[in-house]
RNA sequence: GCCCAGGUGGUGGAAUUGGUAGACACGCUAGACUCAGGAUCUAGAGGUGGAAACACCGUGGAGGUUCGAGUCCUCUCCUGGGCACCA
């Protein structure tokens, strides 16, 4: 279309998403001698639709590959789709129709619509996680990761939630609830499939320090996570047996303090424990806390309980005899499932300890203050200087804690040690539609199902067809079970019958080194060619949601670790700089959802304004790492500045298209050219920022200012029109790159703007010629200067002084002190 | 309880190193154009007082440092998020 006709956005769109992919704008390698740049968003799971939360985190994404490609780099800019999961199979459920069949529709239309917002995505990169050429090489790496001992099969109480009739992994469960769909999580004992992930976690822990481009709550939380805990553990010898109790402690300083001891009932001492006497007793609390679910006994509202087992312990430090009791607040699966109760100085044991009327013992005092006062109101929980403990009295906590912790081990007793809140990563879903895991379990081999692992010879192992219906129902059984085809199999040792595992993985594991296949989508030796990775990784600018924090970017560094272990790539940290956008919500400030018919579908947008005028909204109405809300209002905004950039354009591009101007400009050509100078500046300086909202303020005042320049009449100043406009065009096209184009075509330039470098600026020129001063008197606001920026200092003061303002308040007064900064303000101190 | 973000007009948000608080935009008001509405253009606008000039007050709150504080320091309140009977 013609520039002087109206805007219409969907016609200038079409046709430069049209050329875009002919002239393969986007395509990695293009200049290859360039240096890389690998800009990566998060791949998406395959929904119905885009939603405006995939709207932003590409538009973020893009504004980078676009701008990194103008700076002249080889950028890399890949989009595919996480195509494995729940609710296409729990969609099958409710209709019959197979995943593959409607994860296919659904990855059609998110292509489609995602090329309607001009994304500048290298589609040839495009990858598909539920295709068999993807995921046979999450096979061989289970096999690979089994050789090394990072995989393996356990019995536990798993999380299962009852949504999704599948076992989730700890990192999915939130506050006792499935984190995908929020059903409640109930324990369950079950084999299941894990990584040794914990095997990285003081690695995983260390490395944090390192992603200094990382947001600084993703780092915390992930800390959080992995919950390192430094302290050690002591044995405690049961009187009248040969066992020990194993308790783990970070506060060895208040050991003398300990009166008495406590185990998780899931103990395996327990049973051994109990005398005739308390037998009936502890028998009832035992059955009654295994009733309970993870979730109701790590409730902190609900009641601590415990039960006196009758046994006693020695404490190895006092060799007083301590009494042994059950609680349901001590966890089995953490530290050493028991417990060393000081009350005086553990808030949950002074609570307990009060509870049951056991008693109390101060052995740390505060270090400076008077003693603690007798009988205590609270438990006295820092660090002080210890007392009541023999010959450590005076010690301060961390000194004790030290030294016993040496004496510790040289009295075989117990050990300085660090335990961590993480756990292993257990990966076995009882669902359908994710990757196989390749093993299978044969009676005479593998009498303790260990399971047999396939050859790597015999990948990929596919996902049988199957007859939807029957298979997929729901019933929380692992559907591939119901296929005998599938399950019936010969054991790749002995060739005698043997089952498959019917378990699938987690579609963590897809997500989890997607990046580096995309490098090499099409490789067959491999899970990626080993050159690309080593060229293009590590990813530079990761962006994607915060909610991954203690999931997918866990796993996917953990992964990272796994492939240098295997020697398939150079890096150990996957993403160098991490982006995590904010949530789109309703304009009623909700969370967008049909349910609260606060949804707003992006295709809409586009069809009304466009996607410019959408991509300019998201980015402009917050900054990036920040919630936003919709606002149907601000569009309108947004859509109005594009019909600006139209209209003015419409009314100088022909004119000035040939201007040619090579001498020093003056006059309003010289106001137009310093305008664009600053307007450069202002962009560049707030894309590098991550200051996307700034930088369409930039151009929006720039745009303002071209509205207020007068037509220009001479060569002069349509040449300074001119370079007004390119500039504009090249500065924006990260933000709206369909209108750039047109406006740059119009002015006569070859090719389309993310071929051209990005403009630099004229420090001389971003100066206006007239500074203004700001004049204050103590401080305070009186009178504005508008000076030449040549003017000195003294010529400023002298100037100030001469404002009547100022010059009324100085009367009769003594000057102290006269502050002058440079380009800003003068200050006279008077008294 | 611990950790991380935040708190600025009617609204979204600006304010590299302490230097004109409120850029830019939305909404609003007035005017122009129009038969009219919409669109567009021009102008106005933190609050209080005042016809105006102008004055005072103003970045959650209280102190402090400084010629000068949204910005730095101390304490405190509130909102959102992460972790947690974690020994």
């Amino acid at each position: 279309m013609a520039i002087h006709e109206q805007y219409e956005p969907s016609v200038v769109e079409q046709k430069w998403q049209k050329r875009w992919a002919e002239q393969h704008v986007f395509r990695m390698a293009r200049h290859a001698q360039r240096k890389k740049k690998y800009v990566l968003e998060m791949l998406p799971y395959p929904s119905g639709h885009l939603h405006m939360g995939h709207v932003r985190v590409y538009a973020i994404g893009d504004v980078y590959a676009r701008y990194y490609l103008m700076q002249g780099m080889d950028v890399v800019h890949p989009m595919g789709f996480d195509a494995f999961g729940l609710p296409a199979e729990n969609a099958a459920i409710k209709d019959g129709v197979h995943p593959a069949t409607r994860t296919a529709e659904n990855v059609a239309t998110f292509r489609q619509e995602m090329m309607a917002m001009g994304y500048a995505y290298d589609w040839q990169l495009e990858l598909n996680t539920s295709q068999a050429e993807y995921y046979r090489w999450n096979q061989w790496f289970f096999l690979q990761m089994r050789k090394k001992g990072l995989v393996y099969r356990r019995t536990a109480k798993l999380n299962w939630c009852t949504g999704c009739l599948t076992v989730i992994a700890n990192e999915q469960v939130v506050e006792g609830h499935c984190e995908r769909c929020d059903s409640v999580v109930v324990d369950k004992e079950m084999r299941e499939w894990a990584f040794r992930i914990t095997r990285y976690s003081q690695e995983l822990l260390d490395a944090l320090e390192g992603l200094s481009a990382w947001p600084e709550r993703i780092v915390a939380a992930q800390r959080n996570w992995i919950g390192r805990s430094e302290g050690a553990w002591v044995d405690f010898a049961v009187e009248g047996t040969p066992h020990n109790i194993r308790v783990f402690t970070t506060r060895l300083d208040t050991i003398c303090g300990c009166t008495y001891v406590v185990l998780a009932p899931e103990h395996p001492l327990t049973q051994s424990l109990i005398t005739a006497a308390q037998a009936e007793k502890v028998r009832q609390f035992v059955e009654k806390i295994s009733k309970q679910s993870k979730v109701e006994r790590t409730d902190e509202t609900a009641a601590k309980e415990g039960v006196f087992t009758g046994a006693y312990a020695q404490n190895p430090f006092t060799r007083e005899r301590v009494p042994i009791w059950l609680a349901n607040f001590v966890l089995a699966d953490y530290g050493t499932g028991a417990v060393m109760s000081v009350p005086a100085h553990d808030v949950r044991d002074f609570a307990f300890a009060k509870q049951y009327g056991l008693p109390l013992r101060t052995v740390i005092q505060p270090a400076t203050d008077k003693a603690l006062e007798e009988p205590l109101e609270t438990a006295f929980v820092e660090d002080g200087v210890l007392a009541n403990s023999g010959s450590a009295d005076g010690w301060t906590s961390p000194e004790a804690r030290r030294r016993w912790g040496e004496w510790l081990k040289e009295q075989k007793l117990g050990e300085p040690t660090v335990t961590y809140r993480q756990r292993d990563w257990g990966f076995s879903r009882q669902r359908y539609w994710g990757t196989p895991i390749p093993v299978v379990y044969c009676k005479a081999c593998d009498p303790t199902e260990e399971g047999i692992d396939l050859e790597a010879s015999q990948l990929p192992l596919l996902l049988p067809p199957i007859d939807t219906q029957a298979v997929i129902q729901g019933h929380g059984e692992p559907p591939l079970a119901k296929v005998p085809s599938f399950v019936n199999t010969t054991c790749p040792k002995c060739g005698g019958p043997a089952r498959r595992e019917v378990d699938t993985m987690d579609t963590f594991v897809d997500s989890s080194w997607y990046y580096a296949r995309y490098l090499s989508p099409g490789f067959e030796g491999g899970p990626f060619e080993l050159a690309k990775a080593q060229h293009y990784l590590p990813i530079d600018i990761y962006v994607g949601g915060p909610e991954h924090a203690t999931m997918h970017l866990l796993y996917f560094r953990f992964w990272c670790r796994i492939m240098k272990l295997l020697g398939l790539v150079e890096v150990e940290e996957p993403a160098k700089r991490l982006i995590t956008q904010g949530i789109v919500n309703g304009s009623d400030g909700r969370k967008m959802s049909k349910r609260w018919g606060n949804f707003v579908p992006p295709l809409e947008i586009i069809g009304k304004y466009g996607a410019d005028s959408l991509r300019l909204f998201v980015l402009f109405a917050a900054p990036p790492e920040r919630d936003m809300n919709w606002n149907n209002e601000q569009i309108e905004g947004t859509y109005r500045f594009a019909k600006r950039i139209w209209a003015l354009a419409a009314l100088h591009v022909e004119k000035v298209k040939g201007a040619q101007w090579t001498g020093p400009f003056s006059g309003t050509a010289l106001e137009v050219v310093r305008a664009t100078h600053k307007c450069i500046k202002r962009v560049t300086q707030a894309i590098e920022r991550l200051s996307f909202n700034t930088a369409i303020a930039g151009a929006m005042e720039f745009l303002n200012t071209l509205y207020a320049a007068p037509a220009p009449h001479t060569e002069e100043e349509k040449a300074a029109m001119r370079f007004a406009f390119k500039s504009l065009a090249l500065v924006l096209t990260p933000f709206a790159p369909h209108l750039c184009d047109e406006i740059w075509e119009a002015l006569g330039e070859e090719g389309c703007t993310v071929e051209a470098a990005w403009p630099s600026f004229d420090e001389a020129l971003v100066v206006d010629a007239l500074i203004t001063y700001v004049v204050q008197v103590n401080g305070k606001l009186r009178a504005e200067l508008h000076l030449p920026v040549e003017a000195t200092e003294e010529a400023v003061c002298e100037a100030a002084r001469a404002e009547p303002k100022v010059a009324a308040l100085l009367q009769g007064k003594t000057v102290k002190k006269c502050i002058f900064v440079p380009k800003r303000l003068v200050n006279f101190v008077v008294v």
